[in-house]
DNA sequence: TAGAATTTTCAGAAATTTCTGAAACTTAAG
DNA sequence: CTTAAGTTTCAGAAATTTCTGAAAATTCTA
């Protein structure tokens, strides 16, 4: 497995960028090679491409498919494991979007909602109860929405991004329609 | 400088998930200490309340300000320097967001640009090619959508976070409208 | 069931990130 | 200018995360 320069970097970026978006280095690379690569890969096909040890790959493949990014396969006559990445690129990018979300916000809520219950004991705590309301309040909404998106169909959610500036427009009309809920 | 129970749960917590939001522990720790705590903190006050170095606390300022999270202020007749949250929970919320997109989008949507000028030198290379295309578009256009939604005023966002299931139904109603565009 | 092929595990090594604290620096006041 | 108050810097220590590779476990074949 020798990769061009072009997949080299590809690679190496989706390497750098990993820790941003919530994996290793080498989960990312092994990602960004089964992504651009059509052909599945076997786990001594990932170690050799990225000069990384079998018991990495190992555990950087258990990572993927706990964020189910990737499909495992079978050759005829060949008991090793091949993999590639899991669906279209915009099943990925839903997949990453729906798991950060459960990692980024839900411990949050869950936290935040326990804290809300117990009274505040003094002034003090009164003020900080309601900053934590409020940051909450937002929390909430934004997970619904996030949620809201995932659920739109591709159709939709490829409407919805290319609206642009257009979208404070349709949210007028929204109001008008429902404000008035005038028909004919 | 003592916390309450609560105070010190919520501060915790924001230290946990700082590294899943894009800052360290104590970062996320004095960003949530600011916060929830309505009156200015010294550099003493917070590393005094978070038990952690005061050279520690003097980088992690730098950070949020480069962050845009927090605001100077200063007392009358004190030549300290005293932080606040930067704005409301709204406010706060429209920054993370706004500086996660460029960290987590911008330097992927210039290297790939890069990537899509050369010219494929073969068929795996023409197919790699094509695959990086695809992620570029589709991250082309979430950083669009990002950046649309975050010029939206808060009465709109607000809007559009609450239609919930309504959003299909409102982008149905878009596509009849400006594909008849028949008015009356 | 033996043994060959493959994958997984995990202790410790290596790399990276974060944190401390003393020294250097800056600024304001006298 | 000198001193004191305050802030920033940064080399190295500490903590954390990632990676390796050999051994253990699993799975298939004959």
């Amino acid at each position: 497995m020798k990769l061009s320069n072009q997949a080299q970097a590809f690679v190496l970026h989706f390497g750098e960028m990993g820790s941003r978006w919530g994996f290793n280095r080498t989960v990312g690379q092994m990602f960004a090679l089964l992504t651009i690569h059509s052909e599945p890969l076997n786990a001594d096909q990932l170690a050799e491409a990225l000069k990384i040890s079998r018991g990495n790959v190992s555990m950087g493949l258990k990572e993927l498919q706990a964020w189910r990014l990737v499909e495992l396969h079978h050759q005829p006559g060949d008991r090793k494991d091949y993999f590639t990445a899991a669906g279209s690129i915009w099943d990925l990018a839903r997949t990453v979007f729906e798991e950060r979300r459960k990692r980024e916000l839900d411990p949050t809520l869950t936290l935040l909602r326990q804290l809300l219950l117990s009274d505040p004991r003094d002034e003090q705590e009164a003020l900080a109860q309601e900053k934590i309301q409020e940051v909450y309040s937002l929390l909430e909404m934004l997970d619904q929405f996030a949620n809201t998106l995932s659920r739109l169909d591709q159709k939709d959610l490829l409407k919805l991004m290319k609206l642009g500036s257009g979208l404070s427009k349709l949210l007028e009309l929204k109001s008008k329609a429902s404000g008035g809920s005038r028909k004919k």
